[in-house]
RNA sequence: GGGCGCGUAGCUCAGUGGGAGAGCGCUCGCUUCACACGCGAGAGGUCGCAGGUUCGAAACCCGCCGCGCCCA
């Protein structure tokens, strides 16, 4: 292999020499077999997609790559968007762009525990400590896992996480991704760790971090509070039970487990049915808490009585109705998801009747959150509170999307960010940024218009970037967490777990006058969103960052425009002021062959190694490529067939074009050799403003199409001229051979970029994909200049044109005719009578002597008339 | 209930003011000197429904129906 010409781009365009003979590189029977292994081996031993960062600003093209979530396992889903990405990427090298392409793997967080604890059959015990020999057990048992400490466990999130990069890695080298491969980052790594922490340190020092003490989203499994961005809806079956107050009030609800937290109800102010009961007080059955009863706006008059509980807190509207009325907090439920130990009679849990209330919650404590609603039913039905049957009804219910039970809000202290201030600067970030489509904008302002509150970024887990904050402890022991201790700069990264605060010893920790480290780590978004900061090392390598931040472009789906797309623009707002990108291009998803969304708990999420195998990679791109942006495709394995036959066909035009191929003259002095390279100029012009629009699938179907024609129509036009002995018949269609083939093995490169490779390999210097992207201009001057020297006139391109038109469809006609007589393509016709306009037939003189040949046809006559008509004479058989 | 997108041949989809298209699948034919992983041909559609704008609508506007996603 030539080194690569990363700063003069092979153009290749004319030939380096016309006049030479091709490299004798043409095999006997090209094949696709082996193309990924070879090709990929090579671009890494040359360094073909190094980014060199010795180029200026201007020439850089930098991507903000969606690090892939490594305890999964790639799908399709990942295949179709990265490529995508890819041929952006490509395209824009050939473009003369230095590109900025890392990898990135998203390791950090929930998904890995619950891998690390599966796999190895441990559980995290804080408590625990540190054995530096620790050896996960031979056989891991989910059911009884083994406690283990916090580093140990982290530990082995990390090893196992290696090893899945490993294989991510070679999936993509495999499909041919024009990744760096020496800059890839991680979301858990140390230099993330570092850039995570100094933004959070960053944010605390300007105020737009905070802790607060409020009720949070929380998921009674995995026991951390959750974002509301990590929440979905699911269809859930339930009931809904009319339960009367004493006082004679009657309320329908969902969650007559909550009764004991009922801190008020509500009817509409206009709902006149309840006008006797508002500004009065009420009882809770079976606990004879009294609550008032209340008016507010929100509440559906048209549902059940009109009149709602309001608990401690059942939803997201408990909690909006708590704060706007000013309601005390009765909280029932634990963080295990159970109902815990109340205090009756205390201040806050008077009742009407102790007996009755500690009675009654004595049957609840303790219980799960079903098993408490299941009984206190039964307890309602006995005193008569029950009003008629449960009725039963689907709702939707919010879930943590990696939870297997409904969300629970839960009292608790956490860390936030600043969001809903910032809304409006949010919606005017969004509209700088060009999304592609266009549309996709609307997600995201929908979004920042449905924020319910400031973004709570702690999690009570395990795997994951610590806060980088200490407590200071009183002289009796309490923690003061009003005065965090922040890290210093140089400390970073730091784990407050094992790390100390300046100026105290280790000894000191959690004694009085000591000090606590925060037991949280960050939500994973909290570090995915400074992925352009994580991989253009901001404040570690500020010249590079300089050099690629603002990105260029943001490659993503669109179902995580509220996560990760947000998250991003959020922190580079609060960060820089500024966009973190100029682009977002926006993928659709792969949709199962029944337009199902894929899932694992559906089953029907395909894997894309075996389809590399298969249909080869450049087969399983072409299939992606025609996802056309934003837009939601089924999986089709046929598309693959398709895209290897495209592949195939390359391989053996340019196999034709180039094999033994006669020496090039200098100008294309041959009309129809001319006509085609004008029409590639067009098609080539097409393509390149697709990709600069980031419609990669436009420019892949007009290549397509075209290459199709050319083959179908041009090189059996002009095969009688290529294989004809004498150089001075055979170099017009030569040169346009060589320009043709050499224009759309670099049109398919961003697509198909093993076999373009290959091909470019028998003939060409130094790899295709730093070739530069076929010039419409040039291609045009071409064909002008080969006008120019036949002495034809200058608005003969019109002619020209058109004679390439109506040579094909004669020729069209004519295959038409011997395949409706049955007979093979190469019988020889007699005679051809063309009916057609004078200027048709006039321009169809320049192309006569190839579609003779091509047709095998004696004899051509042209008659004038209005409409195209074309009457064919076979030879008789035999 | 709100927002966004989609509805064109059996299937997957392109087509944003003037001719209804491509590929796959199907049928028929062709050992053709790059390719049988090929080549040629053919059948197949009231462009979701109904109104409107226009000389002219698959496309633009209004309404409705259906599907998907996001949000309430």
């Amino acid at each position: 292999m030539a080194p690569i010409q990363s700063s003069e781009p092979n153009t290749a365009l004319t030939a380096d020499s016309p006049a030479e003979p091709p490299r004798p590189g043409v095999p006997e029977r090209p094949t696709l077999d082996g193309l990924e292994a070879r090709w990929s081996a090579v671009w890494e031993a040359d360094g073909v997609y190094r980014f060199d960062r010795s180029a200026p600003r201007e020439r850089v093209f930098s991507i903000d790559t969606p690090p892939p979530t490594v305890s999964g396992s790639l799908h399709v889903g990942h295949v179709f968007s990265y490529t995508h990405t890819d041929a952006v990427a490509r395209y824009r090298r050939m473009r003369g762009m230095e590109v900025f392409y890392p990898m990135g793997w998203d390791d950090n967080g929930l998904p890995t525990e619950r891998r690390v604890q599966n796999h190895f059959g441990v559980r995290c015990d804080p408590s625990v400590p540190y054995d530096a020999a620790f050896e996960p057990p031979q056989e891991p048992s989910e059911k009884d896992p083994v406690a283990i400490s916090r580093p140990n466990f982290v530990e082995l999130c990390l090893r196992l996480t290696e090893s899945d990069e490993q294989v991510f890695e070679s999936l993509w080298r495999t499909l041919g991704l024009s990744v760096d491969w020496s800059m890839t980052y991680t979301t858990i790594g140390r230099l993330a760790q570092r850039v995570s922490q100094r933004s959070f340190l960053g944010l605390l020092g300007r105020g737009g971090a905070y802790q607060l003490e409020a009720p949070t989203l929380w998921d009674v499994d995995f026991q951390t509070a959750v974002a509301q961005a990590e929440l979905e809806d699911r269809e859930r079956p339930g009931a809904m039970h009319r339960v009367r107050f004493g006082g004679g009030a009657l309320i329908e609800t969902t969650r007559p487990e909550l009764i004991p937290a009922c801190v008020a109800l509500l009817a509409h102010p206009d709902d006149e049915r309840h006008r006797d009961l508002v500004g009065g007080e009420a009882l809770t059955p079976l606990f004879g808490t009294s609550v008032p009863v209340m008016t507010h706006p929100l509440v559906e008059q048209d549902k059940g009585t009109g009149l709602v509980m309001v608990c401690t807190f059942g939803d997201l509207t408990d909690v909006m109705w708590w704060r706007e009325l000013g309601l005390p907090v009765r909280s029932v439920l634990g963080p295990d998801g159970r109902l815990s130990e109340v205090p009756w009679g205390e201040p806050g849990w008077e009742s009407a009747d102790l007996a009755l209330a500690r009675a009654s919650y004595g049957e609840l404590s303790g219980r799960t959150i079903n098993q408490a609603r299941r009984r206190i039913v039964e307890l309602l039905e006995e005193s008569g509170d029950l009003i008629g049957e449960p009725v039963p009804v689907n709702r939707a219910v919010k879930f943590f999307e990696k939870g297997e039970r409904p969300v629970e809000i839960v009292t608790s202290r956490q860390w936030f960010i600043r969001t809903i201030e910032h809304r409006d600067e949010l919606i005017a970030r969004g509209r700088e940024l060009e999304w592609h489509p266009a549309y996709m904008r609307a997600r995201f302002e929908d979004w920042v218009n449905g924020l319910t509150g400031d973004w709570c970024v702690s999690r009570q887990r395990f795997f994951g970037v610590p806060f980088p904050v200490w407590y200071p402890i009183d002289s009796a022991g309490a923690i003061l967490h009003d005065q965090p201790i922040a890290a210093s700069p140089e400390q970073l990264p730091v784990d407050p777990s094992t790390d100390v605060p300046d100026g105290f010893q280790a000894s000191q920790r959690g004694q009085p006058n000591g000090f606590a480290g925060d037991p949280d780590v960050m939500d994973t978004w909290a570090t995915s969103s400074l992925t352009p900061q994580i991989a253009g090392q901001a404040g570690e390598d500020q010249e590079l960052f300089e050099k690629v931040f603002p990105m260029d472009v943001r490659p993503q789906a669109h179902d995580i425009i509220r996560t990760w797309l947000f998250s991003t623009i959020l922190r580079s707002h609060l960060d820089y002021a500024e966009l973190p990108w100029r682009n977002a291009a926006i993928s659709g998803w792969v949709l199962d062959p029944d337009r199902k969304k894929m899932s694992k708990s559906k089953g029907n999420v395909v894997t894309p190694m075996h389809l590399l195998e298969e249909y080869g990679a450049d087969a399983v791109r072409y299939w992606a490529a025609n996802g056309r942006p934003g837009t939601d495709t089924a999986f089709d394995a046929q598309q693959m067939k398709v895209g290897r036959r495209l592949a195939v066909k390359l391989l053996n035009a340019s196999k034709f074009a180039l094999a033994d191929l006669p020496p090039g003259g200098e100008q294309l002095t041959h009309p129809l050799d001319r006509a085609l390279i004008a029409r590639l100029a067009g098609v080539a012009g097409e393509a390149g403003d697709s990709f600069e629009s980031y419609d990669y699938a436009r420019a892949l179907e007009r290549a397509e199409t075209f290459f199709w024609w050319y083959c179908d129509f041009y090189l059996e036009l002009v095969k009688g001229r290529r294989y004809d002995p004498d150089p001075a018949v055979s170099a017009s269609v030569s040169l346009a051979l060589r320009v043709s083939l050499s224009v759309f093995q670099r049109l398919f490169a961003p697509f198909l970029p093993f076999v373009c490779e290959e091909v470019w390999s028998w003939w060409q210097e130094g790899s295709v994909h730093r070739a530069a992207w076929p010039g419409a201009a040039e291609l045009t001057a071409l064909a002008r200049a080969g006008r120019m020297d036949d002495g034809a006139a200058q608005d003969g391109a019109g002619r020209e044109a058109v004679a390439l038109e109506v040579t094909a469809d004669v020729l069209r006609e004519v295959r038409k005719a011997k395949s409706q007589a049955r007979r093979p393509m190469r019988a020889p016709v007699v005679r051809v009578v063309v009916r057609d306009t004078a200027e048709r037939l006039d321009a169809l003189e320049l192309g006569s002597g190839d579609l003779c040949l091509a047709g095998s046809i004696e004899a051509l006559e042209p008659v004038v008339d209005g409409e195209f008509a074309v009457e064919v004479e076979l030879a008789e058989e035999g």
